[in-house]
Parts: C-alpha cells; structure tokens; sequence
DNA sequence: GCCACGCATTAACCTATGACATGGGCTGTG
DNA sequence: CACAGCCCATGTCATAGGTTAATGCGTGGC
C-alpha cells in the first residue's frame, strides 16, 4: 500500500538514532508486523492495560496521554512516524498512561513475545531499543522543563520546533510544509495551556512572520526565528544519523 | 561507614523493581564502586558531559535539572536513595540534563565499562537497569502532567507524595517523619512555581493540617488526605515488590 | 440546499500566580 | 559579639493566562 514497507519505516528510526547492522536489518525485516488503521482521537492503550504487544508508528500522530482526577487531559509526548511509542510495556507490565491518536494514523503492531526474543538473541537491537526508550525520556525531561519554567508564547514555539524536527528527519516535510492535522485543544493538553491561548500564540507567531497556515498545513517561513523563539536546541532528542 | 554497603542499596533498589536472583546478587555485589561526598547544590554533571561512568545514589537528594535560555532552572525529576540517576548515559553518550544536588549527599561510581560488560553477560541483570530507566521515564511523564494540568495546591502534595512514598520505599521514613533538608527554591524548581507561591502552598498544607513541619522535619499527618489533596496514585512507580 | 458538527476565532472579564520588596530568624565564622 | 549569607515568611501590586460565551466558517451527511 505505502510505498515503504512497515519495516521499512522501523529500520529508518533505528539507524537514525543507533548503529545497526546490516544483519540486524535482515533480522528486523523478518518480523512479523501487523498493520492496522486508526480514526483521530482513538484511544490504542489506556492506562491500566497490560498489552501484549507493541506497536511502530506507520503514518499520523500519536500522543501519550495521561488523565488528572479532575479529567484534565495532558498529553505528555508526541510519537512521529518509525517511533515506538509504548516499547516500555515489553518491561513494565501495567501501563501507566494512554496512546492516543492525535490525526488519523496507521500503526504496526509487533507481539512482545517477537521483540523478547529478538532482544536476547541480538543484543545490538536490544541497545537499539533500549535507546529508543531513553530517548523518550529525554523528550519527556524536555517537557517538563517546557511546561514549568518557559511562557507560553516560547512553550508554543518550541513544541512546534520539536514537532516539526522530528517529522522532517522521517522525511515527512517537504519544502518546510508540515501536514499537522493536529487541533488546538490538543496542542494545548501537551503545553497546559488553554485552546484560547494557543490560539493566541499561534496568531503571535503568524504576526512575527514565523509561521504561517492554511488548514492543517503548516508552512515555517522562518526557522531559525522559530528555534529561537523556541529556546530550542536539538540535543535532546539525540539524532546519531541526521543524514539518513 | 555507612551501616549497609554502597552494594547493598542498589541491590535493594533493584530488588524492589525487578526479580533479580542470587547469582544475579553476587554479580551485582562484586562491581567497583567508588564512594564519593558531596554538598548540597553541586552539579556532578553537566549537559553537554560525556561521562564515562554513572553513580548510585546512597544517601541525600539529586535533582535532574534542565535550565531554559533565560537562565530559569527546572528540576525534572528526583532521586533517592539506590536510585541511578543517569544510567541512561550508558546509551546516550551526551548529557541533555544535569544532575546537582539538592541536599549534601553520598554517591557510589560505577564505570560504564563494568556496566556494560555486565549487562551483556547477564541478560537479566541488563532488564533490571533497562527496567530502572523506564521507571524514571514513567516519573517524568507524571511530572509533565503535574506540571502542566494540575493547580499549584495539588502539585505542591503531589511531588510530597512522591518523595515520601518512595522515601519510605527505601526505608528512609521513620514514623511519617521525613528529613528533607530541600530548600522552598528548590521544591519551586521542581513545581514551575515561585518561591514566594511555594511558601503559600505550604502553609496552606500546614492550615489544612496535612502535614507539619520543624526544621528540615516534615511530619505527614494525615497520609490519605495527602494523597487525595495531591491527586496522588502509584501506579506510575511501578513498585513491583514493596514488601522489600 | 440545508443542517449539524467540529473547530478556529474574538471579546470581556476574572484569578491564580509571579515579581518585588522587606523583615526576621537561623547558622557559621572571625 | 558582630557580621554575612541563607532561607523562610508576609504584604502589595502586576499580569499571564484561564474561563465563558458568542460568532463564524468549512465539511460531510442527507
């Protein structure tokens, strides 16, 4: 259907943030992948599961969220095409937050009892994984460091930077045109701000000449303005291979 | 010194999140560590480092910390005792955070060479640590939603909660009582709040009579009021055996 | 062609939290 | 003892961002 296949899309990840093999890439390309379609604003786990599998993101956008008791919802990551986005069930058995879809999305499902094995007989792809897992935790630190100390004006900037980052090296951006089908009230559950105020600072960054939209497309005119705008720096999400 | 050996809080830690067995024990009790003393706020590492080795906590309090453009500090997670703070350095070889000290504090180094040599020749000891960083991920992921969706007030009782349930996990609470000489700058650091705010939620604590405090002493007086005040659940620490 | 619905936009108003300034109480030190 | 350095506490004022509600606009269904 795609003009990837789904392992395809998973090999690109790994090489781009870890050193695989080419006989850890034959390996890779011989699991069993079962795709699957999803609607925006679906709910794939929920905190409290116990999955039996994982899954690579294949197309669209997919979010961790988790639920304050009072029903807020904050979204805590985003997860772009090749990510992984819930490979910490294979070592932590209740899930502790949800995986949403943000747009309509495809994902490829892979059993832990495939990656297990996997795992024990080629330690390279475990590293692979296991940094796969760490890099999320760097974005999540970045997170919480946007969330709590950075205005939402900046907050807003930065988000995007980092969204927009990690599209382009899967290749999803063409000539600085993203296709974020994304609302507002969900760019606000992950900058804990209101969807009135993200609309405000989306207005502020299309009047600076930063940006600029027309549907769910978004058009950067100025990136280095937005990284800047954005206190962003790419160190965190610790790319290895940006050329791939 | 100390009445346990450094090997002995890591293995407890470890123990309390993972199903290590004996030979896996006297593995772990046979690795190199180096103890070291620090005061409070000293950073041990710095973004940017390359360390070449990781360290167990094995008394006081870390903070993980990020610092934005203009100078603000956001502190993005906590650690305690046997906890590792920046084992991911085993697979991300550039620091994107730092690690400071927010009480004089005791660390036991581990070169990541033993580590790594470690984690290949026992595969079970390899998910322990792997299992130890997807545990801290799970925290920052709390901590992104703390920040972002819940009031100061329940913020404030949400990260005392944390503190003192895992402080209490690693049998450093007596009574309810926890000594936790962090300063109101730092709990702000850590909470995207003010110091001044800080000082408000406390005391707003203290009226409401959920806990009380002398000195650097915090008394939890009533623990399940707390826990709702704080919108507080364990699950995302995935304590897996408590009992230890 | 009309309606319903989801989403972006705007405006008016309100409040949680920040910023700043000050005083007071420890603690270590010469 | 006096002094300096921290840290906690308190008051006042300022503001970033929340809340609510109304409007409009594009799209798909019928």
């Amino acid at each position: 259907m795609s003009p990837t296949s789904s392992s395809d899309v998973l090999i690109r990840k790994l090489l781009s943030i870890s050193d695989v093999r080419q006989t850890d890439i034959d390996v890779l390309k011989s699991i069993p992948i079962q795709e699957k379609d999803f609607l925006a604003n679906y709910d794939l786990v929920r905190e409290g599961d116990r999955p039996v599998s994982s899954f690579v993101v294949l197309d669209g956008l997919l979010g961790s969220t988790k639920h304050t008791g009072d029903g807020k919802r904050q979204i805590t990551s985003f997860f772009v095409a090749g990510d992984i986005p819930d490979l910490h069930g294979l070592h932590l058995s209740v899930m502790d937050c949800n995986f949403s879809t943000l747009t309509p999305a495809r994902m490829g499902f892979i059993r832990h009892d495939a990656l297990r094995a996997i795992c024990e007989q080629h330690p390279r792809i475990a590293t692979a994984f296991w940094r796969s897992t760490l890099i999320d935790a760097a974005i999540y630190r970045e997170w919480v460091t946007n969330v709590g100390r950075r205005e939402a004006y900046t907050r807003m900037a930065h988000i995007l930077c980092e969204l927009i980052f990690r599209l382009r090296s899967v290749g999803r951006i063409q000539d600085h045109v993203a296709d974020l089908p994304i609302t507002q009230a969900a760019l606000g559950d992950a900058l804990g701000l209101s969807t009135v105020h993200v609309n405000r600072m989306l207005q502020e960054l299309r009047r600076r000449g930063l940006i600029a939209t027309t549907g769910s497309r978004v058009h950067v005119l100025d990136w280095l303005g937005l990284t800047h705008a954005g206190d962003f720096d790419t160190t965190y999400l610790h790319q290895r291979n940006p050329a791939v």
